[in-house]
DNA sequence: CTCTAGCAATCGATGATACCGAGTGCTAGA
DNA sequence: TCTAGCACTCGGTATCATCGATTGCTAGAG
């Protein structure tokens, strides 16, 4: 596609614009690379570059800048996702070797850490319940028309439900589903609606289906969590306020948020690691963003994913090592 | 303290500044004002003010801006919390009629109610769950050696917290000690921490120490979630991108947040609707942002607090409308 | 004593102008 | 095929004048 000599320009432009922020001009790549040539031959590979579509003008006589197509192909020809610097990688393990106990919390927090290594926003989405099994279904009566579910699973997650109920049940009652319900769901994942036999009891059995209803709700499915950390961050990735804005409320989205995420790592089949760049994905907002994302696996089953988005000129090999190590760490922490 | 003419002026100041966010002249304010008096009458006054720290010149030959003192004026010579129009009232009343059961979905949607309204950041602070009274107690097991204690509270709320065992303990004995905290702990607040009277069984006894120990646990009782709603909003009240940095990353951190909307509610005695103007309160990076809060009440008790967050000059009537008709309502809505 | 009209002075914003420098494209020659 | 040289482009910055909004002050009217 490209041959060597214009490979080795773009990813100058590439390396050089990433930290300068600055359009690249064909002295500078002259002199920082090795390829012994002078800027006017530089200048010829660059004009190339330009018509092929990887590099771009701001305006004439003013350095050139990536295009999206541009940090596609320095991405692309990165053999690995680099690595991270000692210090960095020390955080990550101690951070997982303290983290404790409760999913969402230990989530919310690796969100920041993700952040606080990269610098650009993180995402962390958190495993489908359904991918969990029942440890115990709970019916407790709040008020006397109201009750909650609350359902326990393997991994610590809670799943909850208000439940409106026509008359008053008495206490009895519900305890008595929620031993029946433990008793026939437990060890089921919650995804197939699994049927619970009847008791006999009518009064019974009419909760009980209340209760299975609700929790079939889609509604409450919809509960794919994700934690978004560090978002102020974006606001010095970008001068412009308003694009600030844009990409902000994106992020309050959540529902937005998770189909990225999962549009992106589809897209990309199973690579491991995903990249999606600028305009590549389709939200307008986001299209001065890139995403880098990973999966993490439970077990070997890959559950949920970790990223970060940052501006289009992020720092890829520095993101793509952390988010690697990151989603290998946390993977392993979830499975033990 | 201030005759009558000098605050109709800086009213004025204060009304056209709010709406233009630029410095507003003498010409101005004798115009829009019904006093009947030449500019250079109104320069005097305004002079006056200057000198008495209410208004400042960002520079000579420019008009004038209130002071955080002038603001403060403006919000305490106002008689109430302004109406809202008849629209979002609409909305308001709509909003809570459909809310629906669960308690923290509940609070987030009002945050995000709350910052559509007003067009700034929301803050949503949920009843400290010491007020609500337990109706159940778990403990789940998960794994060997990990268990999960769940409490559901009357309000709608759960608690949870992660439990380590020393060794594995079986799942009729986890029955046991929820069976037995249920019966015990049931009706009673969280906060005093109750005394369970001994079962006689050493292991049973102990397991249930340890699952008290937990829910005393200082670090689970920093619970005091906070919602923040249309923090993107930010972005648009500032043009400098550094100060929506420092801004968002204050919303970031839940304790800071919790801590400023207590401050400043406690401060205020118990006016119903406390405002926090500029620099009053602590925070250096939220120094060009004011916080109009108001306690929200189940029962006749308050129990939390709604608010928003914008810039210094925020539309304050407006504001103090919107926060208290939403407080007002989420009480109510919360006491059915 | 208060208010107002008039007026000079102030100072940011705007726009024109010139200049500099970084960087390019092209061409001729090695 | 590469490079040196060179004219050219064009944004950024500095300078300068101008314009307009607004002020402070003073003198005079009510």
């Amino acid at each position: 596609m490209l041959d060597d000599r214009k490979a080795a320009v773009l990813r100058a432009v590439v390396r050089e614009y990433i930290e300068t922020a600055q359009p690249v001009g064909s002295a500078h790549v002259a002199r920082t690379t090795d390829l012994g040539v002078s800027p006017a031959t530089v200048r010829n590979e660059m004009a190339a570059l330009e018509r092929e579509g990887y590099l771009a003008q701001p305006h004439t006589s003013a350095g050139r800048v990536p295009t999206d197509l541009g940090y596609r192909f320095f991405v692309d020809q990165l053999t690995g996702p680099g690595a991270l610097p000692a210090v960095q990688r020390q955080q990550v393990r101690d951070f997982f070797a303290h983290a404790h106990g409760e999913l969402e919390q230990m989530l919310h927090d690796t969100s920041s850490l993700l952040s606080g290594l990269t610098s650009y926003a993180a995402l962390v989405l958190a495993p489908p319940h359904e991918r969990a099994t029942v440890r115990s279904v709970q019916v407790v009566g709040l008020t006397d028309r109201a009750a909650m579910v609350v359902i326990v699973l393997s991994n610590g997650a809670i799943e909850k439900a208000m439940l409106e109920l026509d008359a008053d049940v008495g206490d009895e009652r519900l305890a008595a589903a929620s031993t029946h319900l433990s008793a026939h769901l437990g060890g089921t994942s919650l995804q197939d609606g699994a049927r619970v036999p009847a008791t006999g009891d009518q009064r019974l059995d009419g909760l009980v289906d209340v209760v299975l209803k609700s929790m079939g709700d889609p509604a409450d499915r919809e509960h794919d969590h994700v934690f978004v950390g560090g978002a102020s961050r974006m606001a010095a990735a970008f001068d412009a306020v308003d694009t600030v804005r844009q990409v902000l409320a994106i992020l309050e989205q959540q529902y937005v948020v998770v189909s990225l995420l999962r549009e992106v790592i589809d897209h990309d089949g199973d690579q491991g690691i995903a990249v999606s760049i600028g305009a590549e994905h389709g939200l307008q907002p986001l299209a001065e963003c890139s995403i880098v994302v990973a999966p993490y696996e439970i077990e070997g089953e890959p559950v949920g994913t970790v990223g970060v988005l940052g501006p289009t000129r992020m720092n890829y090999p520095q993101a793509m090592a952390a988010v690697a190590v990151v989603s290998e760490r946390l993977g392993r922490t979830l499975s033990a």
